[in-house]
RNA sequence: GUCUCCGUAGUUUAAUGGAUAAAACAGGAGCCUUCUAAGCUCCGGAUCGAGGUUCGAUUCCUCGCGGAGACACCA
C-alpha cells in the first residue's frame, strides 16, 4: 500500500504547489509508535517556500489527500498533528491484510546485487579469540541480512596463514616436537610454543635468525618446511570449523592469505609500471595524498605485506564473484588500511569507489578498559566464554520448577541456544561502532533486554498453539481489535521496513532493538488478554496473530545468527 | 604532534534533522486456584562545555574538554 501512498502524496503535494524536487521524493516514515503508523513532516519543508505556517499548509496537504483516498485504501485516519505532522493511522482490516506471511525473505531474482561478506578472518595458530567475537558475529548477522532483502550474498574468510610467526612457530616444532605435528595436538599447544619462543629469544638471538631462515623456506616451498605449516593449519582449522558449526555459520569460501602469495608480485610490477606506485627508502609505496601515511605494498627486503595480498584478494574477488559491494567486517583500528585500500584499487584500476566498504566496530575491551592482549596472556578464548554461557543456561533451566522433568538432550540443545544467544545478542543489541567491555553479568543475562527474553516470547506462543491445534481457518474482516492486539500489528508492518533499514546501515542493533519492542508488545498482551479462553471467534484470531508475531520474532532473531528453543 | 572514531540517567545502551529524549540493569513496592513469573504493573534519575546553521539539533558545522584508535617496512 506505500507506493500508492506515495504517490498519492506527491499529487497533493502538487495541488498545493509544492516544488517538483520535492515530488519524486515525497514519502510517508514510520512514525513514532506513541503517535500513529506513518508520518509525514514534509510541511515544515514546505512552510518556507510556500511562505505559510507548517500546520496551515499540513491541512492544505491532507484536504488534497482524503479528495483522492477512497475506503479501499486501507487509511483509518489521517491528520494534521502537533506543528505540521501529517499522520496515519492505518485501519485494523489494513494491519491484518499486511502482516499475512511479512515474516518472508525477498527472493533475490537474476537482477539482484551480489554482496560478499569478509568476516572472521582469524589467525591460523591462534586460539579464535573473543576479539574475533565481532567480526564472526556480525559479519554472519550481515550476510543474513542482505540475504533477506533480496541480495546475493557470499561469504568469505580471509584467515591469516602466512607470515613470519610461522617461521617461529616451525623452529619450536623442531626442537620441541620432533618436527612433526601430531594428531593430538591443539592450537593451545601452538600458542605454549610460541610463547616458548619470544621467552627463549630473550637469552638465545640465533632462534630469531633460524625463524628468519625458516620462514625464508616456507616461502620458496621447502618441501619439509610447508608440510609443517600444512599440519599447522589443517589443526587450526579443525577447530575454527567446530566454533563456527556451533555458531551457525558456513563460509562459501575459506581462502587465507596464503593462496594470494603467487598473484602478488604481478600486481606490485603493474603498479610500479603503471606509475601509481614508486620506490621509496628501499620499498615500495603507493602514495595516498590526503591521507596519514603512503601504502606500503612491498618491504625493502622484497618481502610482501598484508596491504599488498588485500589488493590481490580484492583482485581475485572482483573476478570471480562480479560483486557489487564487498564488505569488510573488520575492527575500527585498521580504518586507515581500507582507506588505502580503496584509494589504491581504484588507482590500480581494480575496483571503483563504491565496491569496497569497510564495515568497522569497536574493540572488545577488558574490565580495566583496556585492550585486551594475547601476549599479556588476558586473551579469553571464544569457546571458553560460548561454554561459560551456556553453562549458565543449563543452570538456570535446571533451577526451573519443571527443571528435574527435562531428558539430558533437550537440556544440552537449550542450554546452548539460550547461552549462544545471550553472548551474540548482547554484541548485536549494540551499535557496532562502539567498543565493548567485556561485562560477564551483562553478557550472560537472561532477563531484560537479551536473546532469552525474546526466545521465551516464543516459547511462549509455541506453547498456547500446542493447546489449540483446531485454528487456522481464514480470517477476512478481523473483529475490532483489543488495544494489545492492535500494538502488536502495528509493530508487525514494520519488519521489513526495519530489515531494509538495518541492511541499507549494515546495522543489525535496529533489528534487535525493534524485536525487543515487539517482544514487549507480546507480553503485554500475553498478561492481558487470554488466548485459549476466548470465544471462539477471538481465540482464533488472537491464534493467528501470535502465530505472526512467533514467525516475525524468530525469523529476526535468525538475521542476529539466534536460534529459538521450543521449550525453555 | 597530525588524523579518525566515540562522549546520553548510578551502569550498559536506543533515538532516517522532527513530536513529552526511549529502554534494560541496579534499587523500592505490588502481581502466580486463569495460556510457562526467563514475565507483568507502578516509583525517581540524563544529552561533556561554548558558539553556529535550521521552523526544529542527541543528530550537522566550528572551537574546547575527556576517552579510544591509527599514523610506511606486523597482520
Amino acid at each position: 500500500m506505500t507506493p500508492v501512498l506515495h504517490r498519492l502524496l506527491a499529487q497533493a503535494l502538487e495541488a498545493v504547489g509544492a516544488p517538483p524536487t520535492l515530488l519524486r521524493s515525497a514519502a510517508f516514515e514510520l512514525a513514532s509508535l506513541e503517535h500513529a503508523d506513518l508520518t509525514s513532516p514534509v510541511a515544515f519543508g514546505l512552510a518556507k517556500e510556500l511562505q505559510g505556517q507548517p500546520k496551515a499548509i499540513a491541512e492544505r496537504i491532507v484536504t488534497e489527500l482524503k479528495k483522492r483516498m477512497d475506503d479501499s485504501i486501507g487509511v483509518g485516519r489521517i491528520e494534521v498533528v502537533g506543528a505540521g505532522y501529517i499522520n496515519i493511522t492505518l485501519k485494523d482490516q489494513q494491519l491484518w491484510t499486511m502482516t499475512t506471511s511479512i515474516d518472508r525473505p525477498v527472493n533475490a531474482t537474476a537482477d539482484a546485487p551480489t554482496v560478499i561478506v569478509e568476516y572472521s578472518s582469524p589467525n591460523v595458530a591462534k586460539p579464535l579469540g573473543i576479539g574475533h567475537i565481532r567480526s564472526t558475529i556480525i559479519g554472519e548477522s550481515l550476510a543474513r541480512i542482505h540475504e533477506f532483502v533480496g541480495s546475493k550474498v557470499v561469504r568469505l574468510n580471509h584467515p591469516g596463514d602466512w607470515g613470519t610467526q610461522f617461521g617461529k612457530l616451525i623452529v619450536m616444532i623442531q626442537d620441541q616436537w620432533g618436527g612433526t605435528v601430531s594428531d593430538d595436538r591443539t592450537i593451545r599447544d601452538f600458542v605454549q610454543i610460541y610463547v616458548q619462543f619470544h621467552e627463549r629469544a630473550k637469552d638465545n638471538p640465533e632462534l630469531e635468525i633460524r625463524a628468519r631462515q625458516e620462514t625464508v623456506k616456507l616461502q620458496s616451498r621447502d618441501a619439509a618446511t610447508i608440510n609443517i605449516w600444512k599440519a599447522i593449519c589443517k589443526k587450526s582449522y579443525q577447530e575454527f570449523d567446530r566454533l563456527y558449526a556451533r555458531l551457525g555459520i558456513h563460509f562459501d569460501e575459506i581462502r587465507g592469505e596464503s593462496a594470494y602469495e603467487a598473484d602478488v608480485p604481478s600486481i606490485v610490477a603493474r603498479a610500479l609500471e603503471s606509475g601509481v606506485a614508486q620506490k621509496s627508502e628501499g620499498a615500495v609505496i603507493i602514495p595516498m595524498p590526503g591521507l596519514a601515511a603512503p601504502m606500503l605494498i612491498q618491504k625493502s627486503d622484497g618481502a610482501y605485506l598484508y596491504a599488498t595480498t588485500d589488493l590481490a584478494a580484492l583482485q581475485y574477488r572482483i573476478n570471480k564473484y562480479h560483486p557489487d559491494t564487498i564488505l569488510y567486517v573488520v575492527g575500527s583500528q585498521q580504518t586507515l588500511h581500507f582507506q588505502q585500500l580503496r584509494a589504491a584499487a581504484i588507482a590500480l584500476g581494480i575496483a571503483n569507489d563504491a565496491k569496497t566498504q569497510h564495515i568497522p566496530f569497536g574493540m572488545l575491551l577488558g574490565a580495566n578498559h583496556k585492550k585486551l592482549s594475547t601476549r599479556e596472556g588476558s586473551s579469553i578464548e571464544l569457546e571458553s566464554v560460548l561454554d561459560e554461557a551456556v553453562e549458565h543456561a543449563r543452570a538456570i533451566i535446571a533451577a526451573r520448577p519443571d527443571g528435574k522433568e527435562w531428558n539430558a538432550d533437550d537440556l544440552n540443545a537449550t542450554a546452548q541456544m539460550i547461552g549462544l544467544g545471550a553472548v551474540t545478542y548482547n554484541d548485536l543489541s549494540q551499535n557496532r561502532i562502539h567498543d565493548v567491555v567485556l561485562d560477564w553479568g551483562r553478557m550472560l543475562s537472561l532477563t531484560g533486554n537479551s536473546a532469552p527474553y525474546l526466545q521465551y516470547c516464543v516459547v511462549r506462543i509455541k506453547s498456547i498453539l500446542a493447546q489449540a491445534p483446531e485454528i487456522g481457518s481464514e480470517i477476512g474482516n478481523p473483529p475490532p481489535l483489543v488495544d494489545q492486539e492492535r500494538e502488536i500489528l502495528r509493530r508487525l508492518v514494520r519488519f521489513p521496513t526495519i530489515v531494509r533499514l538495518s541492511a541499507a546501515t549494515n546495522e543489525p542493533h535496529r533489528i534487535a532493538d525493534y524485536l525487543f519492542d515487539l517482544a514487549c508488545a507480546f507480553h503485554r498482551f500475553y498478561e492481558h488478554v487470554p488466548v485459549l479462553a476466548a470465544t471462539p471467534k477471538e481465540r482464533n484470531l488472537r491464534c493467528q496473530l501470535i502465530d505472526r508475531a512467533a514467525k516475525v520474532i524468530t525469523a529476526g532473531l535468525h538475521l542476529l545468527g539466534i536460534n529459538v528453543p521450543e521449550r525453555m
